[in-house]
DNA sequence: TATTCGTGGCC
DNA sequence: TGGCCAAGAAT
């Protein structure tokens, strides 16, 4: 009997990958791999940068649009960054979309358009960090890089019941990684990993009679996998408030802005807005509207951020000339086209109930 | 090391 | 229903 290239560990995780993997559009299983297919870099890469802090569920639309709109990286570095974040809205962390352009942009004039094969080549690129640069470099190159994203610290702190909370705790479990990760299909590895977080090691019930790790797993010993991965407590959310305004001209437009290229949505579009404080009267009333107007209240959106909850009051009015001093008028029917974080969507709808349906109002 | 960055689905 | 979470990066 041939000895195993692996530990016993990874090459029980690979029986199960080959036999449960996900497919998903940017992969190529196992057993087209056999028959000669190979990974393309540009889609690892995209499918990489959109799947960060993002379900793949969420992802899966996006990446087959982007790929139908720039079929090569090329295409999208010689793309106009306003398509590509209106492509992009309704994503979510839009610096992500800002990067990408910018990514795709030093791969075509530095790298003749082809991506770098290499951990430390990809690290230096915009938008790509430890994680990415890892994966992409595993999956799309073959290289036994250690990649380590939310599942596979799940997968193993519970593994070897690590105590110690995140993320002081990931240099260790990253060693733990390392020492998984086989010369021979480290990109399977990986996504292996991940395929198992996501759907046997998941944070709330996991299916441990399911698991190829089942008979080595120490959190399972201990008959408390949940309990892992342990992680230092999150400090509250504070409550923002402001107010957004809605201009509707007589020829169907409405008055649209563009946000700073930093910060919070940054490079999207918006409806005029007041400064967003932690003052509670702040936004209740009309007094920093773009123009003078008969605005009238039209309701009050609510908006979960990462770090902070904003409430919005929406006000609204009907203008028979288009002013404007920053910014521009532009068709409620075709909003789609406009780089427009969710938020401002809501916004909108608050003050337009149809303005994102067929007719648009 | 700690904070700032979206959004939607889930139980 | 509200907290938790998702293939993290930049600063």
């Amino acid at each position: 009997m041939p000895i195993s290239p692996y530990p016993s560990l990874t090459a029980a995780l690979l029986a199960w990958y080959d036999r449960h993997h996900r497919d998903l559009p940017w992969r190529v299983s196992p057993l087209r791999q056999a028959r000669g297919e190979r990974a393309d870099p540009y889609h690892i890469w995209l499918s990489e940068v959109m799947l960060q802090q993002t379900t793949v569920q969420a992802v899966k639309p996006y990446f087959l649009k982007f790929l139908s709109l720039w079929p090569t990286v090329k295409d999208l570095a010689a793309a106009p960054v306003e398509d590509v974040m209106a492509a992009w809205a309704g994503l979510g962390y839009y610096a992500r979309a800002r990067n990408l352009k910018k990514c795709a942009e030093a791969v075509a004039a530095e790298h003749a358009g082809i991506f770098p094969d290499t951990e430390e080549g990809l690290r230096a690129l915009p938008g790509i960090g430890d994680y990415t640069s890892a994966a992409v470099a595993a999956i799309a190159f073959d290289r036994p890089a250690a990649v380590m994203d939310g599942n596979v610290e799940r997968v193993i702190s519970r593994l070897y019941a690590i105590s110690d909370p995140l993320p002081g705790s990931k240099p260790a479990m990253k060693a733990k990684v390392r020492a998984l990760t086989p010369e021979e299909r480290p990109g399977d590895f990986a996504q292996a990993m991940m395929d198992l977080g996501a759907t046997i090691c998941t944070p709330k019930r996991p299916a441990c009679a399911l698991c190829p790790f089942n008979g080595d797993c120490l959190a399972l010993k201990e008959h408390d996998p949940e309990r892992f991965p342990e992680k230092v407590a999150k400090k509250e959310k504070p409550v923002r408030q402001g107010a957004a305004f809605v201009a509707v001209s007589q020829e169907g437009r409405i008055l649209l802005r563009r946000r700073i290229d930093s910060g919070l949505l940054g490079g999207m579009t918006e409806v005029p807005t007041t400064a967003w404080t932690a003052r509670a009267d702040g936004g209740s009333t009309p007094d920093h509207a773009p123009f003078d107007a008969d605005w009238q209240m039209a309701g009050v959106v609510t908006h979960v951020f990462t770090h902070f909850e904003l409430r919005l009051t929406v006000f609204r009015t009907r203008t028979e000339t288009e002013i404007a001093t920053n910014g521009w008028w532009h068709a409620v029917t075709d909003l789609d086209s406009q780089a427009l974080p969710t938020v401002m969507k809501k916004a909108i709808t608050q003050a337009i109930p149809l303005a994102f349906t067929r007719d648009g109002g």
